[in-house]
RNA sequence: GCCCCGGUGGUGUAGCCCGGUCCAACACGCCGGCCUGUGGAGCCGGAGAACCCGGGUUCAAAUCCCGGCCGGGGCCCCA
């Protein structure tokens, strides 16, 4: 075999493209529904803008080149810095700002379940509304997007990175360390507490506070918090998860989909408060299907006017992966269309005026081509999926009555065009 | 970048541990014949792999050893 795809990547046939554009089109359709409109940007931007919020170390992650000109340019490894980019360069759009969109992205890792080099993000960006009530509107789209397009037993887990942080200072570790500390926390859930507990004291947490951390990191109870002293940020934090908790629950009736977590962080830097994951029972090993949160300095540092802006991205991939295990794909639909055989060569030509016709009536028709014998060639469209044959030769040519077998009750019967066409477009 | 596992026709596998009987087998798929207007079948036939590449051991290697490449999974990171 001389030439094979490339590592990471994917190629869709016919019957998968049919089951993720099922996906995208429910997927669309919400977004829709909300009243998000569609954008599309460039597959590469200047490396600059790329690493601009991220910092140099996801450099190692873009595909990035020179081009002609010796511009540095980079392939998009997600959306929300490029719409970012079109707010900034764009001041004058109206706000708020509701923009979706379903691409894809390339990201240089290495490859294994879960994780393409290139795949494709839905997702969407509210912004100009700094309020709770814009996250919990893009929560509940997510939520809802996710619902319709058949996924179940999943929960969106929130957390607030002024609350994680504000934990992990309570328990003694310094400012320089907060970062590596929230990477451990985030993988508690997959390291394990002794894990966790063993990195929290090498980066400098008082020994006599890290059970009672841990104990609340497993708990999530908001309530708690409320109690602790934690500074003021913080303390903005867990009443904003409040809120949104709330929100979600009296506005859009969706509190059994969230979860408040406070292990969850996200790697992404430009999170300042409310940051979330989607995770799926029975899919962990997948890593998240969704994700999102709120980045209120980012269009800012891009080079716009100050503007909180809140989103989310969903792994379409992933969600796709998610779908089969739970076995809510609806994958192939039964026979469908119409295939159109010439008895023989001489008949090649009043098969294609019939297949044209059925087509100007709205119905998918293949013409039978390679001159197979009859039976053969009903044998191959049997296999291949189709409805009706439809059979032509010197008796359906002298009466005008076409010869129509349903292949899937293996019936016969002669029958007019119109007819023959009506009975395919059900 | 690191760690683990793997690499036999288009696909999925058998064979590898216990070298020769393998010019590599089976199933599915593909093409054709039986069947010159109709057998969702059956039977028969055909195309398609020098067993990832290179080196080594041996009288002899798909089978053992080393290196490389590629793929999958894990770490990391994330969708």
């Amino acid at each position: 075999m001389a030439y094979r795809r490339p590592r990471g990547t994917r190629d869709y046939l016919p019957e998968e493209c049919e089951e993720r554009r099922a996906v995208l089109e429910g997927l669309r359709e919400v977004f829709e529904l909300y009243g998000y409109g569609e954008v599309v940007t460039p597959a590469f931007e200047h490396l600059e803008l790329l690493v601009a919020k991220a910092g140099e170390e996801v450099k190692e992650q873009i595909y990035w080149f020179e081009d002609k000109a010796g511009r540095k340019l980079g392939l998009r490894f997600e959306l929300t810095t490029p719409i970012a980019r079109i707010v900034a360069e764009r001041p004058t759009l109206p706000k708020p700002i509701r923009f979706y969109y379903i691409q894809p992205v390339w990201r240089y890792e290495e490859p294994q379940r879960g994780r393409l080099r290139e795949f494709w993000q839905a997702g969407v960006e509210l912004i100009g509304v700094k309020e709770v009530w814009g996250d919990a509107e893009v929560v509940a789209l997510l939520v809802n997007a996710l619902r319709r397009v058949g996924l179940s037993s999943f929960k969106v887990h929130v957390n607030d990175r002024r609350v994680a942080e504000g934990l992990l200072s309570w328990a003694g570790i310094p400012r320089h360390a907060l970062g590596d500390a929230l990477r451990a926390v985030d993988k508690l859930e997959r390291r394990g507490a002794e894990y966790v507990r063993e990195r929290l004291r090498e980066l400098g947490a008082e020994p006599g506070k890290i059970e009672q951390l841990m104990d609340i990191l497993t708990r999530s109870e908001l309530a708690e918090l409320a109690e602790m002293d934690l500074g003021s940020e913080a303390r903005e934090g867990v009443k904003s998860l409040e809120q949104l908790m709330e929100e979600l629950e009296e506005g859009y009736g969706l509190a059994d989909y969230i979860k408040v977590d406070l292990s969850v962080v996200r790697g992404l830097d430009y999170y300042t408060s409310l940051v979330y994951e989607v995770k799926v029972s029975g899919a962990e090993g997948l890593g998240s299907v969704a994700g999102g949160g709120r980045y209120d300095d980012l269009i800012e540092l891009v080079g716009g006017p100050p503007l909180p802006a809140t989103g989310m991205a969903i792994g379409v991939e992933r969600l796709v992966e998610a779908l089969r295990a739970q076995g809510a794909l609806s994958r192939g639909r039964g026979r469908r269309g119409v295939i159109v055989i010439p008895v023989n060569a001489q008949y090649r030509r009043d098969a294609i005026r019939v297949a044209e016709e059925l087509r100007r009536r709205g119905v998918s028709a293949v013409v039978e081509l390679t001159g197979r014998r009859l039976s053969t060639a009903l044998e191959a469209a049997d296999k291949r999926g189709f409805r009706y044959a439809v059979i032509v030769g010197g008796r359906e040519v002298e009466s005008g009555l076409l010869t129509v077998r349903d292949l899937e009750k293996w019936k016969e019967e002669r029958a007019p065009l119109s007819s023959v066409a009506s009975m395919a477009a059900q």
